[in-house]
DNA sequence: GCCGTTTTCGGCCCGACTGTTTTCAGTCG
């Protein structure tokens, strides 16, 4: 059992303990641990074997036990008690938006509801509006929320939820008595994949009933959610949920700050407030114990933007993609923050597809596309022979195309083709290419595109394998395409890095949207091993090459700095890297 | 269930919105 499947356990335990009406704040000591415990980057298997987990904030003797018991039996008798206790149907009606575990709670008590459906069947019935503290539009909620579990389920990926916030964001600026306008929420954390999209409006009073209008009647919204004088909360055509929030300019830096999150960033905010004796939230920083709500608030220290909120907490600025309460708060009061990447830091960028094995590109075009991002590299991996599915390229085909880069070099000047591969790792941990043809290639990245039902033990060894070859550069999406899950495969990435470490290795973090191989805890334990990381898009055309920049906010969570990441170098120090590698 | 320069008990982040009530509980972020 790993960190990860104990930290679900955890998590669960507290939400089953919600739905049994506990204690809420035992349930929460749950909820955090399960998310101290997944984000630790210690072995979970060392701190119990040295009987140290007390030491970690927030696991206590109760739940050092049962990390314990665990980890040493791979069970725990009081969550098996537990889910016993409960049908396990009410867990998933937990999603339906509107209801919580106390109604869910009353639903099963009074009606034994256990299931979506049989919440479905009562509600059409009308039997959910009879029971205390229901009604008509609750019942009617409900309905509709079960619609929309079934019809939204996904969550959208970071690209599609930008664009939609920007137009969105255009209409809103335009609109009069706007003063300042931003875009917050998981999206201006740059999140992977985003769930809504929160958009913070200050204005003039006078303006505020005018400007919901304007985003409650846009072309695109599909559903009006909720309209209020300080929210609204529209459905989009596209399925994208969006909300709506307007302050006055005065509160407009605390709202900012509040509504970027994440929640657990302003609960460490709000603590650290505590400390100085002031109290804050979205409106202001106000003294402890005075009685004033919006409005009237006292303001102790006035703010103009979200720089003068961190400087009054003695913190430096933490930028949003950073605020996950990660450690993060600790960093900016000793002035540790990374030093984030930002899209122009990008210098080039390896594994990328030519319509030679299954890019729809050109190498030329690809080239072409990379000098206009103003790149001073470009690296070409088409896939090898073993990858028909893919056009894999053949024997004479690679060679051809490696004299092809050659003559082209000879025509660019402040720019270069690399020439490489992207070579099947083979189910035993062989290659695909032979050494006298890897040899030739300026880099290699090697990566796993089949057999994904392999156990951890075996693709770990299988990789592990591949990596210790000496022409191997970088290790290609570790995990498969999590997103996808289809093939995903697992992998102990901790073995993966300490063996990339020892053969001096590169761990690609893949950016294409589709694939977010490495989350924040392993790029920050291949920075402690000092493993270096490359971003790469796995561009498969020319608007592959754009989303490199996706991945760069990815790459900021995992703490990763501009000089652990390979794509920051420039061209000559990357042709010395290639060289040593 | 955890925690402590207010340490073994009492507090644990805070406010808006909704729908149900007639002053508030539940949910959400």
């Amino acid at each position: 059992m790993d960190k990860q499947e104990i930290a679900e356990i955890l998590d669960e335990i507290g939400t089953l303990l919600e739905l049994k009406g506990e204690n809420p704040f035992k349930c929460r000591a749950y909820h955090n641990a399960s998310r101290t415990i997944s984000t630790l980057t210690q072995d979970i298997k060392e701190l119990v074997a040295q009987n140290r987990l007390r030491e970690i904030k927030g696991i206590g003797e109760a739940l050092s036990d049962k990390i314990t018991e665990l980890l040493e039996t791979g069970r725990l008798g009081y969550y098996d008690d537990l889910k016993k206790s409960l049908p396990p149907g009410l867990l998933a009606m937990l999603n339906v938006q509107g209801l919580g575990p106390k109604k869910v709670k009353i639903l099963f008590d009074k009606l034994k509801i256990r299931t979506i459906t049989e919440l479905q069947q009562a509600a059409a019935q009308h039997k959910v509006a009879a029971l205390d503290g229901f009604g008509a539009k609750t019942e009617e909620n409900i309905l509709q929320g079960i619609e929309s579990l079934k019809k939204h389920a996904d969550r959208h990926l970071y690209p599609h939820a930008k664009t939609t916030a920007d137009c969105i964001l255009d209409i809103i600026k335009t609109q009069k008595g706007v003063i300042r306008c931003d875009i917050a929420g998981s999206l201006r954390r740059k999140k992977e994949t985003i769930g809504d999209v929160d958009i913070l409006v200050s204005a003039k009073p006078s303006a505020v009933k005018h400007i919901m209008n304007a985003f409650t009647t846009y072309s695109d919204v599909d559903k009006v959610i909720a309209q209020g004088e300080t929210k609204s909360s529209i459905l989009l055509k596209s399925s994208i949920n969006c909300d709506l929030r307007v302050v006055n300019d005065e509160e407009y830096p605390f709202a900012l700050a509040y509504f970027t999150g994440s929640k657990e960033h302003n609960v460490s905010m709000r603590s650290l407030a505590k400390k100085y004796g002031w109290s804050l939230n979205e409106y202001g920083f106000s003294k402890i114990g005075s009685e004033e709500k919006r409005g009237n608030v006292k303001r102790v220290i006035n703010c103009k933007t979200e720089e003068d909120i961190f400087q009054a907490l003695k913190l430096s600025f933490i930028p949003p993609e950073l605020r996950e309460n990660m450690g993060e708060i600790d960093s900016a009061r000793t002035g540790n923050l990374p030093n984030l990447i930002n899209n122009d830091d990008i210098r080039g960028t390896f594994h990328c597809h030519t319509n030679a094995s299954d890019g729809i590109n050109t190498m030329d075009e690809m080239a072409e596309a990379a000098q206009i991002l103003g790149w001073e590299y470009l690296g070409i991996a088409d896939h090898s022979k073993s990858a028909a599915y893919a056009g894999g390229l053949n024997n004479d085909k690679l060679k051809l195309q490696i004299k092809e880069i050659e003559k082209q070099n000879s025509t660019f000047k402040n720019f270069r083709l690399l020439s490489g591969t992207e070579v099947d790792i083979l189910p035993d941990g062989s290659l695909d290419w032979n050494d006298d043809i890897l040899k030739r290639l300026d880099f290699v990245v090697a990566a796993i595109h089949s057999k994904f039902k392999m156990t951890e033990v075996e693709s770990t060894k299988r990789i592990i394998k591949a990596i210790k070859n000496k022409h191997v550069t970088m290790l290609g999406h570790p995990t498969g395409r999590l997103l996808l899950e289809r093939d995903g495969y697992p992998v102990n990435m901790i073995d993966v890095i300490n063996a990339a470490a020892d053969y001096g290795k590169v761990i690609e973090l893949n950016s294409h949207p589709m694939r977010f191989d490495l989350d924040w805890r392993y790029c920050k334990y291949a920075k402690e091993k000092r493993v270096i990381i490359s971003i790469n898009p796995d561009a498969h055309n020319i608007g592959g090459l754009n989303d490199v920049f996706n991945g760069v906010g990815i790459a900021r969570k995992g703490w990763i700095e501009k000089t652990d990441v390979l794509n920051t170098m420039s061209l000559k120090n990357i042709l010395n890297f290639l060289k040593r590698a």
